[in-house]
DNA sequence: GCTAAAAAATGATTTTAATCATGATTTAAA
DNA sequence: TTTAAATCATGATTAAAATCATTTTTTAGC
């Protein structure tokens, strides 16, 4: 048992840190790439905190592809729907890169929630961060036509991911995961980065993408026609 | 300005009310079937609790259609997301049938948030089991057919709308809108709920729909094609 | 109760995107 | 470094669902 000397919190609280002042006994985890941090249907003793890495959380659906439902790096919560609804977890969590963090034990999430007003707030905050995500993936997957959905998700991909010094974004996803976060085939998913690579909207280097003309991609994401 | 004798918490917690407790005041509302609630991009001063009634969130797309994201009724909060982001809000929210219940305000939302442990659990859980919800909507959306779709809908009907005593259940929304929450076209609804009946899976009388065969419309939402 | 408007229903057609097939390239492991 | 496996890419074909068109039914307002 060890206390967490950089945890998540600090990051969005800018005080010394929740965990700390409680005296909370952390337990720091670690998972390699492409581990399963927890599979569907399973019983969470706590939450994970995120200081390192990105992870995934994602449904196998009977058709036998992935629904990606989203992306989790640094300062983030991991397995806190589940814990609050105390419920099974109904998702799967698996490491896209690999991750570290601190593993806050149920007992003491909910001693936190319940006496310490700056960690129920930021709780609250980051669920409700995390629904205006949901609710735009939503509107984006119910309405939006293939390419307006890639030209989205391009756009999207500066903020998961960490953009070079040449401009192009790391994609640490195979493009069929990227196909899966937006309900596309990938084959689908690669015509059209093709198509908008043949219009020089964007330059593709192996997983590597860099965003030429963001307002042109903007501007189908919104529902103009090419 | 009232005290509110009846609100939402009242439900979910089984205890004296919350605001009651703390001498919050709340200002009853009310709206027509049909009426705005509030529109997207708008800055809200509080909280709606809803008592009575369904309200719907939704979001106009530059096709037209209007993709609805949730419904809410007895007991859920309107405006939550938006006020813990501190954000304007992103969706609009619309009465379905006239509805009622206690705005609370901005300032006295997050008193309570911080100075309430069962106030703030309650939100959490609130906002928890909407998470859940639209996670299973972006599976659903992302991953499934028409008819897998259909029949999921079909089967979440009861959760939101009364079932009468024939078996009926009192559907609210028109086609289109059913159509809406599962990002399909409102021709192509209506034809899956014709084929549905033709098996005798289901009955159709106005908008009431009763659910005849529901261990076939599992199967057919869990992927079994027919 | 009558009338106009809205919604539901169905058929025909078109469009979109999935699937299938195959080859090229990249990645990872021996 | 070589080799196998995975991923990426593209073309051809099929399937699914959207759109368009029209008729029927229901709803709401006078």
């Amino acid at each position: 048992m060890l206390y967490c000397i950089d945890c998540p919190f600090h990051i969005s609280e800018n005080k010394k840190c929740l965990f700390q002042k409680r005296h909370i006994a952390l337990n720091p985890f670690s998972f390699k790439k492409g581990e399963v941090v927890f599979s569907e249907n399973q019983s969470l003793s706590g939450v994970f905190c995120i200081k390192e890495g990105t992870a995934v959380i994602l449904k196998t659906c009977s058709n036998g592809k992935d629904q990606i439902i989203e992306l989790l790096s640094r300062g983030t919560l991991l397995g806190i729907r589940s814990l609050l609804s105390n419920d099974k977890t109904n998702l799967q969590a698996k490491s896209l890169t690999p991750i570290s963090g601190c593993f806050l034990a149920k007992e003491d999430f909910f001693l936190l929630l319940a006496n310490d007003p700056d960690f129920s707030l930021f709780i609250c905050t980051q669920l409700a961060s995390y629904i205006k995500k949901s609710d735009d993936r939503i509107v984006t997957i119910g309405q939006k036509s293939m390419r307006q959905r890639v030209a989205e998700i391009l756009l999207e991909l500066p903020i998961y991911f960490k953009t070079q010094n040449n401009g192009f974004v790391d994609v640490k996803l195979r493009r069929e995961d990227l196909a899966n976060m937006i309900g596309i085939a990938s084959e689908s998913l690669i015509r059209t980065l093709s198509f908008f690579r043949e219009q020089a909207w964007i330059e593709l280097k192996g997983k590597e993408i860099k965003i030429i003309n963001s307002k042109k991609l903007e501007q189908i994401s919104q529902g103009h026609y090419v």
